[in-house]
DNA sequence: CTGAAAGCGCTTACAG
DNA sequence: CTGAAAGCGCTTACAG
């Protein structure tokens, strides 16, 4: 990493042009023009020397600056796509964006195995920043993102990136209001599903399971708390050992709507009846979840409103503008629907 | 609108510079970049006057040129965005971009009353195309973007566009196999709810049934005709009104997933169980459906697929490629699962 | 309010 | 393969 006045386009310095580069490389200009248009006229370790300069200057040429200010295109990138949780993000990020007049590009985390080329290719391309969502983010990236002068903003992200403005919901609180529903209907037996282990939500879930039954006074139990990934498959598995247990469960806590539909599979070729047998309390309150049978209880988070927030905090970072704070999170409610009621008398 | 050489980049004649307008407005190089810029110091006339010229000679700056042609991104666009239907269309599109290296802006139809500025703000931000899903479309809009050149392709139509490649899949057939899967169960008294009725898509799936019903030698009965929008609100309305009827259909084909879990919500409500009282096909089958309670038997529709294959007609079509067909009708088949089942010895 | 002149960032054609 | 020189499209500072 060459060291250089760090020209963020505001503070003081020169903007970094053709010339500059050409300086640092020793080079004349056209030689530099040539690297960047991909002409073949140029030395390999030239070429090299210069795309690497070019990188660590973080160039984008006076064009491309011009008509990128008036392009008005943001990133929104995921790990996977296709589930109705990215759907609603798409739609908060993608409403908050129009009205502010701003075009969204939907498309997956990158996965060179450095990534380093996202960052410069984002900036060369003048997009006004990146939405990252529940996505692993390396230092390295986030420092190239930073040279870059490309924002950058993480929702629900797996660790939270220092010095990166990051949006989620009220996790813990969510997982403590769910299993003290559970609790308060007179349960005693109750396990949960957590989500993908590493996932900082996920823990904050299940941290709040343990609060509430502290609270409660209720010895944990090992046998009843599962690790999940927050889809069908597995809950649906680690729910059928759950329903298998000598003594089951009455009341199951899934760290994602997605994994309480598995747990109310399970109960159904168990031949056990949702809420009669076995209470199921979700987390997401996806828009299907109230179409589900039974209509699913769950822990309401603003995915939509995390989409608009998220947008709004890049757009203000696009815009030079001080955040107020680093991490905003939700808040997160109860939506009590049909699938949970109190256990039977046993 | 002026006559003038029509530069489209291509075909022989000079591009439009600033020297153009300027020549052709009869002022200064400068003054016209003053109106570009939004400077102040300009006559309101003279403003004008060149503002009319720089549109018509649809003078793009070269700095845009340059950038927009390395730019490669495509819009995708929906009358509705957030249900599992728009995600899936979503991952196919961005798939196949992706791998052709294109970007997508995913967003909503506009709704300026004509759409006049659509096409030609997204042909003077160099967009390789668009792709319109589910929205209707006019004869005016679609003149527009042949004019400016930008290629465009539907799915799922209100209507297929005169001249305009539009991608589906088989919904009369699918609408066929679905009907005589619960005839072939044994199913008589067999009822459709239809989707939103202007819909091409939903007038084939409704004439499947017909059709099913006639090859049955099934007398039609309106009474178990009903007609909604696709969404899961009114489907559970009608499915009301159908389980509540005297003699009450055995086997339901729902024309979307959505509409078959409000119809199995119904039955909930009712307490009927499905499949022993009553049997529900959906259509769509959204990766949700496998996980319904129960896992729902549908007629699948390649929605990824449809995505993906919309977005390489689109880019075949931006590389001057002459497409084989223009209406590309996909495979659908029967997804039998759990929610039908013969009916009961009556 | 307008434009002649100078200048900026970049590219192109070509000599070496 | 490289760069001195000419040139292009556009902007800026300023005289009128």
């Amino acid at each position: 990493m060459v060291s250089r006045p760090a020209g963020d386009g505001k503070t003081g310095t020169r903007s970094v042009t053709l010339a500059t580069v050409a300086r640092a490389a020793g080079v004349s200009l056209p030689t530099v023009s040539k690297v960047i248009n991909g002409r073949p006229d140029v030395a390999p370790e030239t070429r090299e020397a210069i795309a690497r300069l070019l990188a660590e200057y973080g160039y984008v040429p006076r064009a491309v600056k011009r008509s990128v200010a008036r392009q008005r295109i943001l990133d929104l990138v995921f790990d996977s796509l296709g589930s109705a949780y990215s759907m609603e993000i798409i739609n908060g990020v993608t409403a908050a964006a129009a009205e502010a007049g701003y075009d969204t590009v939907v498309g997956l985390t990158p996965n060179d195995p450095h990534g380093v080329q996202w960052a410069s290719r984002l900036s060369q391309s003048g997009r006004a920043g990146v939405i990252v969502v529940t996505s692993a983010i390396t230092a390295e990236q986030v420092a190239q993102f930073r040279r870059a002068g490309v924002p950058l903003v993480v929702i629900d992200p797996v660790d939270v990136p220092e010095g990166v403005p990051s949006i989620g919901a009220t996790n813990w609180l969510g997982g403590l209001t769910a299993t003290e529903h559970l609790l308060g209907l007179g349960h005693r037996r109750v396990a949960i599903i957590g989500g993908r282990q590493n996932a900082l939500c996920a823990r904050a879930r299940l941290h709040g399971y343990h609060a509430a039954l502290d609270a409660a006074r209720i010895e944990p139990d090992a046998a009843l708390v599962r690790h999940g990934d927050f889809g069908f498959e597995l809950a649906f598995e680690h729910a059928l050992a759950l329903l298998d247990l000598p003594e089951r469960p009455t009341g199951i806590f899934a760290a994602s709507d997605f994994q309480a539909f598995g747990v109310v599979e399970a109960a159904r070729v168990r031949g056990l009846r949702v809420p009669e047998d076995v209470s199921v309390v979700g987390f997401d309150d996806l828009s299907i979840s109230r179409w589900a049978a039974p209509p699913l209880t769950t822990v309401h988070q603003p995915l939509v409103k995390m989409g608009r927030v998220a947008c709004q905090t890049l757009l203000a970072m696009a815009a030079g503008e001080r955040l107020e704070s680093q991490r905003v999170e939700l808040a997160t409610h109860l939506v009590a629907r049909e699938s949970t009621a109190p256990p039977r008398a046993g």
